[in-house]
DNA sequence: AACACAAGCAACCGCCCACAG
DNA sequence: GCTGTGGGCGGTTGCTTGTGT
Protein backbone atom coordinates (compact mmCIF):
# COMPACT_ATOMS: atom_id res chain seq x y z
CA UNK A 1 0.00 0.00 0.00
CA UNK A 2 1.21 3.40 -0.83
CA UNK A 3 1.87 5.96 1.41
CA UNK A 4 -0.88 8.99 1.82
CA UNK A 5 -0.56 11.42 -0.51
CA UNK A 6 0.82 15.26 1.40
CA UNK A 7 -1.66 16.90 0.06
CA UNK A 8 -5.11 17.41 -2.06
CA UNK A 9 -3.64 17.17 -5.61
CA UNK A 10 -7.18 18.10 -6.80
CA UNK A 11 -7.54 21.34 -4.73
CA UNK A 12 -3.88 23.10 -4.57
CA UNK A 13 -2.23 25.19 -7.68
CA UNK A 14 0.41 23.75 -9.42
CA UNK A 15 2.81 24.98 -11.81
CA UNK A 16 4.61 28.42 -11.93
CA UNK A 17 4.55 30.80 -8.75
CA UNK A 18 2.91 34.64 -9.24
CA UNK A 19 4.82 37.05 -7.92
CA UNK A 20 1.47 37.46 -5.18
CA UNK A 21 2.08 33.62 -4.33
CA UNK A 22 6.19 34.45 -3.65
CA UNK A 23 5.44 37.53 -1.87
CA UNK A 24 2.96 36.13 0.37
CA UNK A 25 4.94 33.08 1.01
CA UNK A 26 8.44 35.31 1.88
CA UNK A 27 6.28 37.63 3.85
CA UNK A 28 5.52 35.10 6.03
CA UNK A 29 8.54 33.27 6.25
CA UNK A 30 10.56 36.16 7.03
CA UNK A 31 8.76 36.99 9.82
CA UNK A 32 7.46 33.43 11.25
CA UNK A 33 10.12 31.19 9.50
CA UNK A 34 8.57 27.99 8.43
CA UNK A 35 7.18 27.09 12.07
CA UNK A 36 8.72 23.49 11.52
CA UNK A 37 5.57 22.06 9.64
CA UNK A 38 5.76 23.15 5.59
CA UNK A 39 2.33 21.05 5.09
CA UNK A 40 0.40 23.60 7.08
CA UNK A 41 1.82 26.73 6.24
CA UNK A 42 0.05 26.71 2.85
CA UNK A 43 -3.01 26.57 4.83
CA UNK A 44 -2.24 29.51 7.40
CA UNK A 45 -1.26 31.99 4.74
CA UNK A 46 -4.20 30.74 2.05
CA UNK A 47 -2.13 29.64 -0.94
CA UNK A 48 -3.41 26.80 -2.42
CA UNK A 49 0.17 25.05 -2.73
CA UNK A 50 1.65 22.05 -1.44
CA UNK A 51 3.42 22.43 1.47
CA UNK A 52 6.04 20.41 -0.77
CA UNK A 53 5.96 22.77 -3.11
CA UNK A 54 6.51 26.15 -0.89
CA UNK A 55 9.35 24.31 0.57
CA UNK A 56 10.89 23.96 -2.62
CA UNK A 57 9.97 27.54 -3.62
CA UNK A 58 11.39 28.86 -0.57
CA UNK A 59 14.80 26.51 -0.66
CA UNK A 60 15.50 27.07 -4.24
CA UNK A 61 14.32 30.88 -5.24
CA UNK A 62 13.03 33.02 -2.37
CA UNK A 63 15.35 32.08 0.24
CA UNK A 64 17.90 34.98 1.20
CA UNK A 65 21.20 35.24 -1.01
CA UNK A 66 20.56 32.88 -3.28
CA UNK A 67 22.49 33.50 -6.46
CA UNK A 68 21.02 32.10 -9.88
CA UNK A 69 23.00 31.22 -13.12
CA UNK A 70 26.39 32.46 -13.94
CA UNK A 71 28.44 29.99 -12.67
CA UNK A 72 32.41 30.68 -12.60
CA UNK A 73 34.58 28.39 -14.05
CA UNK A 74 35.75 28.03 -10.28
CA UNK A 75 32.44 26.85 -9.22
CA UNK A 76 32.17 24.46 -12.39
CA UNK A 77 35.28 22.84 -11.48
CA UNK A 78 34.06 22.51 -7.79
CA UNK A 79 31.15 21.19 -8.79
CA UNK A 80 32.48 18.55 -11.23
CA UNK A 81 35.50 17.05 -9.09
CA UNK A 82 33.08 16.26 -6.54
CA UNK A 83 30.28 15.01 -8.57
CA UNK A 84 33.74 12.77 -10.03
CA UNK A 85 33.99 12.03 -6.28
CA UNK A 86 30.95 11.42 -4.90
CA UNK A 87 28.42 11.30 -7.65
CA UNK A 88 25.19 13.16 -8.16
CA UNK A 89 24.94 14.20 -4.07
CA UNK A 90 23.66 17.67 -5.50
CA UNK A 91 22.89 18.51 -1.98
CA UNK A 92 26.30 18.17 -0.63
CA UNK A 93 27.58 19.58 -3.61
CA UNK A 94 25.49 22.69 -3.15
CA UNK A 95 26.69 22.87 0.75
CA UNK A 96 29.94 23.94 -0.37
CA UNK A 97 29.03 26.59 -2.79
CA UNK A 98 27.69 29.19 -1.14
CA UNK A 99 24.28 31.01 -2.68
CA UNK A 100 23.82 27.73 -4.77
CA UNK A 101 20.94 25.47 -4.75
CA UNK A 102 20.94 21.59 -5.23
CA UNK A 103 18.61 22.07 -8.16
CA UNK A 104 20.67 24.99 -9.75
CA UNK A 105 23.70 22.85 -9.23
CA UNK A 106 22.05 19.47 -10.71
CA UNK A 107 20.66 21.65 -13.74
CA UNK A 108 24.10 23.61 -14.51
CA UNK A 109 25.52 20.04 -14.56
CA UNK A 110 22.97 18.33 -16.73
CA UNK A 111 22.77 21.26 -19.48
CA UNK A 112 26.49 21.83 -19.42
CA UNK A 113 29.22 20.56 -17.63
CA UNK A 114 27.89 16.79 -18.09
CA UNK A 115 28.14 18.06 -22.35
CA UNK A 116 31.15 19.68 -21.62
CA UNK A 117 33.27 16.83 -19.77
CA UNK A 118 31.37 14.18 -22.05
CA UNK A 119 32.68 15.96 -25.20
CA UNK A 120 36.29 16.26 -23.40
CA UNK A 121 36.43 12.85 -22.69
CA UNK A 122 34.87 11.62 -26.23
CA UNK A 123 38.00 13.19 -27.64
CA UNK A 124 40.74 11.94 -25.79
CA UNK A 125 38.80 8.40 -25.89
CA UNK A 126 39.48 8.56 -29.41
CA UNK A 127 42.69 9.97 -29.17
CA UNK A 128 43.70 6.81 -26.84
CA UNK A 129 42.05 4.62 -28.90
CA UNK A 130 43.00 5.31 -32.24
CA UNK A 131 47.09 5.32 -30.71
CA UNK A 132 46.26 1.75 -29.18
CA UNK A 133 44.61 0.13 -31.85
CA UNK A 134 48.17 1.28 -34.26
CA UNK A 135 50.27 0.06 -31.55
CA UNK A 136 47.58 -3.46 -31.43
CA UNK A 137 48.18 -3.36 -35.30
CA UNK A 138 52.03 -3.39 -34.53
CA UNK A 139 51.85 -5.59 -31.83
CA UNK A 140 50.21 -8.21 -33.52
CA UNK A 141 52.56 -7.54 -37.02
CA UNK A 142 55.40 -8.86 -35.01
CA UNK A 143 54.06 -11.59 -33.01
CA UNK A 144 52.80 -12.84 -36.75
CA UNK A 145 56.48 -12.52 -37.55
CA UNK A 146 57.66 -14.36 -34.97
CA UNK A 147 57.52 -17.84 -34.10
CA UNK A 148 59.96 -19.01 -31.51
CA UNK A 149 61.41 -22.42 -32.86
CA UNK A 150 59.94 -25.37 -31.49
CA UNK A 151 57.11 -24.13 -30.99
CA UNK A 152 53.22 -23.09 -33.12
CA UNK A 153 52.72 -19.65 -33.17
CA UNK A 154 49.90 -18.82 -30.87
CA UNK A 155 49.83 -15.16 -31.70
CA UNK A 156 46.39 -15.53 -32.43
CA UNK A 157 45.34 -17.13 -29.66
CA UNK A 158 46.50 -14.58 -27.12
CA UNK A 159 45.17 -10.79 -26.30
CA UNK A 160 46.97 -8.43 -28.16
CA UNK A 161 48.64 -6.80 -25.35
CA UNK A 162 48.82 -8.32 -21.85
CA UNK A 163 47.23 -7.63 -19.00
CA UNK A 164 48.77 -4.79 -17.07
CA UNK A 165 50.66 -5.43 -14.47
CA UNK A 166 50.31 -2.85 -11.26
CA UNK A 167 53.60 -1.24 -11.22
CA UNK A 168 53.49 -0.03 -7.26
CA UNK A 169 55.85 2.93 -7.29
CA UNK A 170 55.07 4.63 -10.31
CA UNK A 171 51.59 4.54 -9.70
CA UNK A 172 52.51 6.33 -6.44
CA UNK A 173 54.53 8.90 -8.09
CA UNK A 174 51.50 9.47 -10.71
CA UNK A 175 48.91 9.55 -7.77
CA UNK A 176 51.13 11.84 -6.06
CA UNK A 177 51.91 14.05 -8.74
CA UNK A 178 48.07 14.43 -9.65
CA UNK A 179 47.38 15.91 -5.84
CA UNK A 180 46.78 12.66 -4.18
CA UNK A 181 48.29 12.10 -0.48
CA UNK A 182 49.19 8.60 0.96
CA UNK A 183 48.81 7.83 4.33
CA UNK A 184 49.94 4.37 5.34
CA UNK A 185 48.64 4.94 9.14
CA UNK A 186 45.51 3.96 9.73
CA UNK A 187 43.03 1.53 9.39
CA UNK A 188 40.26 1.74 6.17
CA UNK A 189 37.03 3.81 6.90
CA UNK A 190 34.19 2.76 4.98
CA UNK A 191 30.10 3.53 5.06
CA UNK A 192 28.09 2.57 7.56
CA UNK A 193 24.61 2.77 7.96
CA UNK A 194 25.69 5.58 11.05
CA UNK A 195 27.66 7.01 8.79
CA UNK A 196 27.05 6.69 5.26
CA UNK A 197 28.79 9.70 3.87
CA UNK A 198 32.04 7.91 5.63
CA UNK A 199 33.59 6.77 2.37
CA UNK A 200 36.56 5.99 1.42
CA UNK A 201 38.58 6.46 -1.82
CA UNK A 202 41.61 6.04 -3.00
CA UNK A 203 42.94 9.18 -3.23
CA UNK A 204 42.59 12.64 -1.30
CA UNK A 205 41.08 15.06 -3.10
CA UNK A 206 43.76 16.77 -5.34
CA UNK A 207 43.40 20.26 -4.52
CA UNK A 208 46.26 20.22 -2.64
CA UNK A 209 48.05 21.98 -5.86
CA UNK A 210 45.75 23.94 -6.98
CA UNK A 211 45.36 27.40 -4.85
CA UNK A 212 42.22 28.41 -6.40
CA UNK A 213 40.43 25.18 -4.64
CA UNK A 214 42.18 26.08 -1.49
CA UNK A 215 40.56 29.32 -1.50
CA UNK A 216 37.35 28.67 -1.95
CA UNK A 217 37.39 24.81 -0.54
CA UNK A 218 39.34 25.54 2.56
CA UNK A 219 37.69 23.43 4.84
CA UNK A 220 39.00 20.92 2.56
CA UNK A 221 42.82 21.97 2.72
CA UNK A 222 42.62 22.87 6.57
CA UNK A 223 41.21 19.13 7.09
CA UNK A 224 44.26 16.52 8.18
CA UNK A 225 45.51 15.82 5.26
CA UNK A 226 44.20 12.24 5.75
CA UNK A 227 40.72 13.94 5.76
CA UNK A 228 38.89 13.80 2.24
CA UNK A 229 35.57 15.86 2.22
CA UNK A 230 33.97 11.71 1.41
CA UNK A 231 35.07 11.48 5.34
CA UNK A 232 33.12 14.04 6.30
CA UNK A 233 29.82 14.03 8.22
CA UNK A 234 26.55 15.44 7.62
CA UNK A 235 24.69 17.14 9.79
CA UNK A 236 21.07 18.36 9.45
CA UNK A 237 19.95 21.37 11.50
CA UNK A 238 16.70 22.93 11.67
CA UNK A 239 17.15 25.44 9.27
CA UNK A 240 16.04 23.82 6.66
CA UNK A 241 19.44 23.56 5.39
CA UNK A 242 21.81 21.12 5.64
CA UNK A 243 25.19 21.10 6.98
CA UNK A 244 28.10 19.14 6.17
CA UNK A 245 30.88 19.17 8.62
CA UNK A 246 34.36 17.80 8.09
CA UNK A 247 34.52 15.81 11.65
CA UNK A 248 36.30 12.69 11.53
CA UNK A 249 33.86 10.51 13.22
CA UNK A 250 35.80 7.04 13.17
CA UNK A 251 38.96 7.78 14.27
CA UNK A 252 41.78 8.80 11.55
CA UNK A 253 40.93 7.21 7.89
CA UNK A 254 43.43 5.93 6.04
CA UNK A 255 43.86 6.79 2.60
CA UNK A 256 46.37 3.87 1.31
CA UNK A 257 46.78 0.73 3.84
CA UNK A 258 50.19 1.17 2.55
CA UNK A 259 51.26 -0.11 -1.00
CA UNK A 260 49.75 -3.50 -1.01
CA UNK A 261 46.64 -1.90 0.49
CA UNK A 262 46.41 0.10 -1.66
CA UNK A 263 46.51 -2.29 -5.01
CA UNK A 264 44.09 -4.38 -3.31
CA UNK A 265 41.75 -1.52 -2.62
CA UNK A 266 42.60 -0.40 -6.30
CA UNK A 267 41.22 -3.27 -7.89
CA UNK A 268 38.33 -3.44 -5.20
CA UNK A 269 37.31 -0.29 -6.33
CA UNK A 270 37.29 -0.56 -9.99
CA UNK A 271 35.66 -4.50 -9.66
CA UNK A 272 33.17 -3.70 -7.00
CA UNK A 273 32.06 -0.03 -7.75
CA UNK A 274 32.81 0.63 -11.27
CA UNK A 275 32.33 -1.85 -14.02
CA UNK A 276 32.22 0.76 -16.66
CA UNK A 277 36.07 1.44 -15.64
CA UNK A 278 36.66 -1.85 -17.04
CA UNK A 279 34.73 -1.00 -20.13
CA UNK A 280 36.60 1.66 -20.30
CA UNK A 281 39.44 -0.30 -20.75
CA UNK A 282 37.53 -2.89 -23.10
CA UNK A 283 37.14 0.15 -25.21
CA UNK A 284 40.64 1.06 -24.92
CA UNK A 285 42.16 -2.29 -25.40
CA UNK A 286 39.72 -3.29 -28.28
CA UNK A 287 39.25 -6.67 -26.64
CA UNK A 288 37.18 -7.99 -24.09
CA UNK A 289 40.28 -9.69 -21.88
CA UNK A 290 40.78 -7.21 -19.02
CA UNK A 291 42.61 -6.76 -16.62
CA UNK A 292 42.96 -9.95 -14.92
CA UNK A 293 43.17 -11.61 -18.58
CA UNK A 294 39.62 -13.08 -17.96
CA UNK A 295 36.36 -11.90 -20.63
CA UNK A 296 34.04 -10.24 -18.17
CA UNK A 297 31.66 -9.79 -21.18
CA UNK A 298 29.59 -7.43 -18.87
CA UNK A 299 28.06 -4.55 -21.41
CA UNK A 300 25.04 -4.46 -18.94
CA UNK A 301 21.95 -1.99 -20.51
CA UNK A 302 22.41 -0.51 -16.51
CA UNK A 303 25.87 0.14 -17.00
CA UNK A 304 25.46 1.73 -20.02
CA UNK A 305 23.03 3.87 -19.02
CA UNK A 306 25.91 5.85 -17.18
CA UNK A 307 27.04 5.38 -20.52
CA UNK A 308 30.61 7.74 -20.45
CA UNK A 309 29.89 9.42 -17.94
CA UNK A 310 31.13 6.53 -15.60
CA UNK A 311 34.57 6.89 -17.21
CA UNK A 312 34.54 10.53 -16.14
CA UNK A 313 34.06 9.81 -12.79
CA UNK A 314 37.56 8.19 -11.62
CA UNK A 315 39.47 10.27 -14.18
CA UNK A 316 42.67 9.63 -11.33
CA UNK A 317 41.93 5.47 -11.81
CA UNK A 318 41.82 5.73 -15.74
CA UNK A 319 45.25 7.83 -15.45
CA UNK A 320 46.96 5.25 -12.82
CA UNK A 321 45.96 2.88 -15.22
CA UNK A 322 47.30 4.29 -18.35
CA UNK A 323 50.82 4.63 -16.06
CA UNK A 324 50.59 0.92 -15.87
CA UNK A 325 49.91 0.63 -19.37
CA UNK A 326 52.80 2.93 -19.98
CA UNK A 327 54.63 1.05 -18.02
CA UNK A 328 53.98 -2.50 -18.64
CA UNK A 329 54.16 -1.28 -22.82
CA UNK A 330 56.85 0.95 -22.73
CA UNK A 331 56.93 1.35 -26.36
CA UNK A 332 53.49 3.30 -26.03
CA UNK A 333 54.97 6.58 -24.99
CA UNK A 334 53.05 9.23 -26.24
CA UNK A 335 50.44 8.96 -23.16
CA UNK A 336 50.11 12.26 -21.44
CA UNK A 337 48.28 13.22 -18.38
CA UNK A 338 45.31 14.69 -19.51
CA UNK A 339 43.73 17.84 -17.73
CA UNK A 340 39.87 17.02 -17.35
CA UNK A 341 39.20 20.94 -16.13
CA UNK A 342 41.52 22.64 -17.51
CA UNK A 343 41.38 25.04 -20.21
CA UNK A 344 39.84 22.81 -23.81
C1' DA B 1 7.73 35.19 -40.83
C1' DA B 2 7.04 30.56 -39.57
C1' DC B 3 8.48 26.45 -38.04
C1' DA B 4 11.49 22.94 -35.83
C1' DC B 5 14.69 21.84 -32.70
C1' DA B 6 17.72 22.49 -28.70
C1' DA B 7 18.89 24.39 -24.35
C1' DG B 8 17.81 26.12 -19.91
C1' DC B 9 15.31 26.03 -15.95
C1' DA B 10 11.44 25.74 -12.54
C1' DA B 11 8.64 22.62 -10.64
C1' DC B 12 6.88 18.10 -9.70
C1' DC B 13 7.15 13.17 -8.41
C1' DG B 14 8.08 9.54 -5.65
C1' DC B 15 11.19 7.28 -2.70
C1' DC B 16 13.82 7.20 1.55
C1' DC B 17 14.84 8.46 6.17
C1' DA B 18 14.36 10.42 10.75
C1' DC B 19 11.58 11.04 14.41
C1' DA B 20 7.63 11.52 17.43
C1' DG B 21 3.93 9.13 19.45
C1' DG C 1 9.52 -2.22 18.20
C1' DC C 2 5.96 -0.39 15.16
C1' DT C 3 3.58 3.04 12.58
C1' DG C 4 2.44 7.42 10.62
C1' DT C 5 4.04 11.76 9.17
C1' DG C 6 6.90 15.42 7.44
C1' DG C 7 11.25 16.71 5.48
C1' DG C 8 14.84 15.97 2.25
C1' DC C 9 16.66 14.43 -1.84
C1' DG C 10 17.64 12.83 -6.68
C1' DG C 11 15.49 12.05 -10.95
C1' DT C 12 12.39 13.55 -14.31
C1' DT C 13 9.07 16.36 -16.73
C1' DG C 14 7.39 19.98 -19.24
C1' DC C 15 7.24 24.86 -20.15
C1' DT C 16 9.77 28.88 -21.91
C1' DT C 17 13.21 30.93 -24.49
C1' DG C 18 16.80 30.99 -27.90
C1' DT C 19 18.69 29.63 -32.30
C1' DG C 20 18.91 27.75 -36.82
C1' DT C 21 16.71 26.84 -41.27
Amino acid sequence: MGRAPCCDKASVKRGPWSPEEDAKLKAYIDENGNGGNWIALPQKIGLKRCGKSCRLRWLNYLRPNIRHGGFSEEEDNIICTLYISIGSKWSIIAAQLPGRTDNDIKNHWNTKLKKKLLGKQRKEHHARRATCLSFNQEMKRESENYTVPGTVNQAAHWPLLPPPVMPQDPIKNLLVKLGGRFSDLHPQASPTAKNPMNFQYPLDFPFSQDQPYENSMNMFSSAPSSLSPLNSTCSKVTDGITHFNVNDVDGPNDVFQGLDGFQAELSELIYSNNQQILDEFDGFYGTDNMVDGTSTGTSSVESRSWGDINSLLYPQILSVFEACRQQSIPQVSNYEESSYFGPQ
